[in-house]
DNA sequence: GAGTGGTCTAGACCACGAG
DNA sequence: TCGTGGTCTAGACCACTCA
């Protein structure tokens, strides 16, 4: 017994995916939809809240419903996103001392000086992802320091949430969309943590993929 | 300004978070609950939903709104998720032949005999998480074909999505609390495909980890 | 000011669970 | 049968965008 909500935002998503309505077109008003479909406004709005929560449209208060631009999915390897000439990005570098969550993740002293770089990747005028990448000061020149060598391990953590309501926002993304955080921290072959990056990535464009050769580990065990 | 849903929804948590409202209790009833909150039923509802989303609560139909049980978190790491003394695990096998996604997933012809293990962990009487492993029937003894050698590479995807329907009743988690979904295709010498695994993690309850050595690959570029 | 989405109300009726 | 949550209605009022 398929509900009110969940026919009205098929119907849409077929719409979508066939091309009747196109990426960045916008939607009729809610009201006008309700009148359409014949129902309240509120089970409307829920059909459309579903449509948003996969990341197919988005809802600009005052403007209207609008059908996403789909973005290209993006394949994080091995501390790498795969490169894409689509893609622009913007850094902004500032400088902070180590607070909160920054401390133990590099393992600094409160208060150590530390240079943070903010990646905005856009694809056309549209945000697509972000990362936060953080490195003591007394490493050297700030200019490509994430392009360095000497680092001996690197460690990955991946999970998966939903947004902070600034990600959201800087991403234009629902709150209800879940990101894969990737939290990467390098360290050299003393053990100094010489870079911790934070990457926030929308979920409908994006995945990780990590390749590990040797047979020692790769027995499997899923308990 | 906070909306009501917000407020409501705050001050709930922290009566879970503090212990008020204990693991496994039940929440009064939502009348009960809009009364004492002076709100309407569609709004405490509202509020509510924001908390199943976030993995507090569980709402099952002519019974209640329980405060969930935390749920150990787990670390996917290299393969393998973190064992615990806690946790059980049934193992259902089923035999199957290759269509669909398995087919080139496995690189296989259409209809290869194959084994599925389907793993189902639990915490007490609560599911925790799941995993499907798909075997090329013909690779020998099917008891422990996973803890083979012979494994040359695997590859381990990794993304974050909302549950299907089916995986959601099976886990007992809302819809809208999302999963990591990690597909580990492991080969042997040949590129012969040995092993799938589809492992299903509720994001409340689960993270990966992974390792890299070695300076080559460890240089970065987040663009 | 006109039109849009955001929030909220006060109900109605249905479906499920347990006694 | 009764109490529970699930869905839906037909509005009201507020906040934002743009002309």
């Amino acid at each position: 017994m398929p509900s009110l909500r969940h026919t009205i935002a098929d119907d849409l998503r077929g719409q979508i995916f066939t091309g009747r309505l196109k990426a960045g077109e916008r939607l009729p008003s809610e009201p006008r939809l309700a009148a359409d479909y014949k129902v309240s406004t509120p089970t409307l709005r829920n059909a459309l809240s579903l449509l948003q929560a996969e990341g197919l449209i988005e809802k600009i208060h005052g403007k209207g419903n609008f059908v996403r631009h789909p973005l290209r999915r993006l394949t994080y390897t091995g501390g790498r996103l795969t490169p894409d000439a689509d893609l622009h990005v913007t850094i902004r570098t500032t400088h902070l001392r180590a607070r909160g969550d920054l401390i133990p993740l590099l393992k600094v002293p409160s208060r150590t000086p530390l240079t943070e770089f903010l990646y905005l990747t856009h694809q056309g005028q549209r945000p697509h992802s972000l990362a936060r990448i953080y490195v003591p000061r007394d490493l050297g020149s700030a200019q490509l320091l994430w392009r360095r060598s000497g680092v001996e391990e690197s460690r990955d953590k991946i999970s998966a949430r939903r947004p902070t309501p600034e990600e959201a926002s800087t991403l234009r993304i629902s709150s209800t969309l879940a990101v894969l955080s990737i939290t990467r921290v390098s360290t050299d072959t003393t053990g100094r943590v010489v870079e911790a990056a934070l990457l926030v990535l929308p979920s409908d464009r994006a995945e990780a993929l990590f390749v590990t050769h040797n047979t020692a580990n790769a027995r499997g065990q899923y308990g």
